[in-house]
DNA sequence: ATGACCCCTCTAAGGGGA
């Protein structure tokens, strides 16, 4: 089974960029975020190529998504005890696929250390973390999305640059920290180039060609989904040329029958 | 060359992203 992650920062802006990396990629089950659509945009082109689709739009901001070619059911939006900015976002969504739960989520991004937002963040991790506690003991899950997190400095250019911003404090490391301690492992992509696994490059400045990244999208799994995985890829193709994301997608292939 | 912000919409003296 071949599944991916990828934030690609609207689904209308992106749409022919997705229907050709669905076709070359092929993968069985994506998780997308930041489709900025309500549900009654989301592309029917999606469908055309024999994905199923839950997604849960909000309409010019946020929306998540999961796609599958190998069965999708018991779709959930949100989760309980989801915290709101001050009302519930579109930034959570579970499918089963294969076999395996599947959450794609765009966690909020903080905007600086003393904004409420930062707070919102922290909160909606923790609260994420209470409700998935059953998922991840039901079975074999996947947690996969644009976390806004970095977890060490090793995951950002330059720590020096990032200094007082989010993304790279503690309190946020802290909060990926407990994802991982009630059973869930990174899995991380292999870089294409260069020797660490960025996925995000501000448009900006030509820093994706200076590779002055971050990685802050990530695939948490449960043990048995970890031990499965044959191969882990950060797709920095998809990240190149003409009307890119500013995101590229993680490929994992999981020697795990895709039915 | 991968090539020097881009998405949305209340089309800006904007909001948000990270």
């Amino acid at each position: 089974m071949r599944f991916a992650t990828w934030n690609v920062n609207s689904v209308k802006a992106r749409l022919p960029r997705l229907l050709e990396w669905l076709r070359d990629t092929a993968p069985d089950v994506v998780c997308l975020q930041e489709t900025k659509v309500p549900d009654d945009a989301f592309p029917a082109e999606v469908a055309d190529l024999g994905y199923e689709t839950a997604h849960y739009g909000q309409g010019r901001w946020n929306g998540v998504a999961v796609l599958s070619r190998i069965g999708l059911a018991g779709v959930r939006r949100g989760f309980p005890g989801e915290p709101g900015y001050p009302d519930p976002e579109a930034r959570a969504i579970s499918a089963e696929c294969g076999g395996i739960r599947f959450t794609s989520i765009y966690v909020p991004n903080g905007r600086t250390p003393d904004d409420p937002h930062y707070t919102y963040k922290l909160e909606w991790l923790t609260a994420l973390r209470v409700a998935l506690a059953a998922d991840i003991a039901a079975g074999p899950a996947v947690l996969a999305g644009d976390f806004n997190v970095a977890p060490t400095d090793d995951d950002v250019w330059d720590p020096r640059v990032l200094i007082r911003s989010t993304h790279v404090t503690p309190p946020e490391r802290a909060a990926l920290a407990a994802f991982r301690e009630v059973g869930l492992t990174d899995i991380v992509g292999r870089p294409l180039k260069g020797d660490r696994p960025f996925t995000y490059w501000d448009y900006r400045a030509g820093m994706f060609h200076q590779n002055q990244g971050m990685r802050i999208d990530l695939v948490y799994g449960t043990a048995d989904i970890a031990a499965a995985v044959k191969d882990a890829v950060v797709d920095r193709e998809a990240r190149k040329g003409k009307g890119p994301s500013d995101h590229a997608p993680i490929v994992v292939d999981l020697d795990w029958p895709a039915t």
